[in-house]
DNA sequence: AGACATCCTTGGCACGGATCAAAACCCTTC
DNA sequence: GAAGGGTTTTGATCCGTGCCAAGGATGTCT
């Protein structure tokens, strides 16, 4: 999962999903993941591709000064572990007991097996590089406000559950974790949800759970629209 | 082009590269593009993907408010244009004039007409996630020195000129583009140069070019190493 | 060659977000 | 239920980068 822009020429687009039309099980497995556990580590050979059926994966790449980005969120309906030249780019573990199901790396470097999955397999690494044609602006040109105010009207849209007007909004990851993907300080993740909260945007109910009271004032301030909170 | 992190882990990845060995003209047609030319704009759909034999493209995304992201540059070996649902996702246009080699959209998306086009296609798109993710690092957690040090090294492994211990680098782009490539000002771009200037690791030699005058010290500059302008 | 527009550089200042520090809160374990 | 460690929040301060403005350099057109 990515945060993107909405907007009519771009809708949400999210991490490379599968549709929804279910996949031949050819070639296919499904597994378990607690959270804690390693899919896979950078450098790692790719065996096989992941589509996250339930729970939640983090994709993480680091600097050898302990600086870390966090790339990707792996929600339901995402494929995680496109291989570059064979090997894995990232690391990536389990942020909330997850169920994947296993695709055959082969599947996507070798059309002639199923090429039904073959092609579902390049369509989701296209929409991969889509989504994350959109995450540079975000990482590029927004302020930290609109970065919080994107990440959670993309998870409200994605993920969120509806009550009545408002949407409530499940964040599994820690604050270290929303900084690390935002290209931000946890501090500052902090005091924007804080702010956000004053205004009567969102509540935060518990660590980890947040009601979107307003979220047409949340899209607003996503976008830099700061009239959006009178 | 995009910004990645050097080491052993991740050597230089350079944007969707195909490897060499000449593909099948199948499918193919080379075509000229003046300096200003747009090849598509954000929303087109896509008829043909570009690999840039010579020249320089640029391929931008708007934000309504007049941000804008520039999300690559298009070298020599890139490749340009993969489709998002069918779709061109940012607009591009070329820098300086620029010969490139049209592929029919459809060796992408079918598998069976030319499989080795096929093939090389996607593993170029599996290599610009790979470096997109690189370039997230870049975008999130490096200072406005670090970008544009990582920016000069990246030129200089690409397409610098060997001078004996130097290295010549042309910067077609003007400020205003590295700055948004980087998620920088174009004064940020401007003093960041200057310090580099003045710290003698480079050389600038009118505005459109750069002399790198101590790579090993830009190389570490580019990793935070602060150390290594002494 | 001269005039003009555009781009680049530099300076001064302001502000957003990082950093450092401490208190409040949460969760686990005994 | 109390103790402890980790996480989150808040506060104070600092610094890097953005913003505004002016001057200089570069390129283009007549």
């Amino acid at each position: 999962m990515y945060v993107t822009i909405p907007g009519d020429k771009s809708p949400i687009a999210f991490h490379a999903r599968l549709p929804k039309a279910k996949l031949k099980a050819t070639n296919s497995i499904e597994t378990f993941f607690k959270a804690g556990a390693y899919l896979f580590y950078e450098g790692d050979p790719v065996k096989c591709l992941y589509e996250v059926k339930t729970g939640i994966l983090r994709q993480t790449r680091l600097l050898e000064d302990g600086r870390r980005q966090v790339i990707a969120f792996g929600y339901p309906g995402d494929i995680i572990g496109f291989p570059v030249d064979g090997l894995h780019h990232t690391d990536c573990d389990v942020l909330a007991d997850t169920r994947v199901q296993r695709y055959n790396h082969a599947a996507l470097e070798n059309s002639t097996r199923d090429p039904v999955l073959h092609n579902e397999l390049v369509q989701a690494a296209l929409r991969e590089i889509g989504a994350m044609q959109d995450h540079f602006m975000m990482l590029g040109r927004k302020s930290a406000a609109e970065k919080v105010a994107s990440f959670l009207w993309v998870l409200s849209e994605r993920v969120g559950l509806d009550q009545g007007q408002c949407r409530l909004v499940s964040l599994p990851m820690n604050r270290a974790d929303i900084a690390d993907f935002l290209g931000l300080t946890t501090e500052t993740v902090s005091r924007s949800l804080s702010q956000l909260r004053k205004d009567k945007v969102i509540a935060i109910e518990g660590i980890h759970n947040v009601m979107i009271l307003r979220p047409k004032a949340l899209r607003g301030l996503s976008e830099g629209l700061d009239v959006m909170i009178a």
